[in-house]
DNA sequence: GCAAAAGTGTTGCTATTACACCCATGC
DNA sequence: GCATGGGTGTAATAGCAACACTTTTGC
């Protein structure tokens, strides 16, 4: 036995939706595309799923390919499958969104790809329906963000609490209090202060604090309402 | 400008995780494969997308072939692609999960496909890797219900507070107070009560409820915790 | 008349919000 | 010495959980 005859092989490709922070917006990373169609137009960073790697695999290798890095947060999104959406041939494309530390973003990469960071409010004109998996990445982080401390993972691993909570203000568009920003975030016991402080932002100075990565494990799942006993939930 | 050339074409299915819900515990409907490999053993429902239809067309189609039913709720839910997945041909699935009034459910359909319903607790050995779609699936539908209504869909037109919590303690797998819960559900203000009672669950009869749609379109990405003032969040 | 499920209110507690002042330092 | 951002506590409120008895009716 060897194929299901008959039936139709298409085009599998990923397409990566690249957040960063740099301390004062969100930001996503966008290439110029650099083959037909749409050569030139601002893209996602994408490729084929290739014969002997995974959907996972393949996302990896993009997102490596364009910021050098590996082992970052990466997480499938949604798959796109509309019959018209490359005009050249059928492809579908799996999304996937990543966050990365945007210091460790690895500059001359840029030249092949000629890609820059876009923040969320001004994002150009995509290419095919890109602009949809945008829309998709944004809603996605905000709702798992709400419930879940992703965010941390586009912070270097020593950051300070004003400066949590200005991501936090920035992927929600909103303000926080910070007396009870700070009571919140120390309350997961996600946190360890640190001795050092960051003098850049102000003349006091702001403690460091990194993540106890055990509870960091621990509590990812952790969160959510409604449901009484959540203690059943193990998401 | 035609093709990509030198680029893999591969194999694009769908599955469908079908969920249903009996009065007593939460269900999903499964196959016995038709065709080889795996010929005869237990399967979600599936097929190949073709070449003139998106995705979603091909997951509601699929849903139809099986149930009969149209229109009703089904969210993608992810694509999984390893390279081994089906030992004939390289194929990636993306899986979809479907909420459906079991009631609706036209039996005579069941006997092409020798289709049964399985509760979530005895679910058989699955082919390929249908069982992680299946856990996929399962944390899904706690998830999303847990901060969304989405389980009247398992539900009919008409319902009574009493099934609404016994559907409720059987995804979550816990029990709930009846005055706290009752209080909760009609405090969103989603349902609307009926004159008529359902005599069937016991002597007194309990009330029949609908939904009120405007209302449910309107809440149903309510909900939420977390971040202080969940009004700017428009998830 | 009794068994079985439906329906309903109150109270205590916990979590969340709102809010204002002092601190440390570089210039 | 003053401007800038960092750090901290308390009181009022709202939301949530715990809890028990009465009602209806088929048998």
């Amino acid at each position: 036995m060897h194929k299901y005859s008959k039936q139709t092989r298409l085009l599998l490709a990923v397409d990566c939706i690249i957040f960063g922070f740099d301390g004062e917006t969100l930001k996503i990373l966008l290439i110029q595309r650099g083959f037909q169609p749409e050569k030139g137009n601002w893209s996602l960073m994408g490729g084929f799923v290739q014969p002997t790697e995974s959907i996972d695999q393949a996302a990896n290798r993009i997102l490596k390919q364009l910021t050098g890095l590996e082992g970052v947060y990466l997480e499938q999104l949604h798959t796109f499958g509309d019959t018209n959406r490359d005009p050249i041939e059928r492809t579908a494309s799996v999304a996937y969104f990543a966050l990365i530390d945007i210091h460790k973003y690895e500059t001359q990469l840029n030249t092949e790809y000629h890609a820059e960071w876009f923040p969320l409010k001004r994002i150009p004109k995509l290419v095919f329906d890109h602009q949809d998996m945008v829309e998709g990445a944004k809603r996605r982080i905000r709702y798992k963000a709400a419930l879940h401390p992703i965010l941390f993972e586009l912070l270097p691993t020593k950051f300070t609490i004003p400066q949590l909570q200005t991501l936090y203000e920035s992927v929600f568009n909103t303000t926080i209090d910070k007396r009870n920003f700070s009571k919140r975030v120390l309350a997961t016991g996600l946190l360890i202060k640190l001795s050092e402080k960051d003098k850049a932002g102000s003349k006091r100075g702001a403690y460091y604090y990194q993540l106890n990565m055990q509870n960091y494990y621990a509590k990812f799942q952790a969160f959510l309402n409604f449901i009484p006993n959540p203690d059943t939930l193990h998401l």
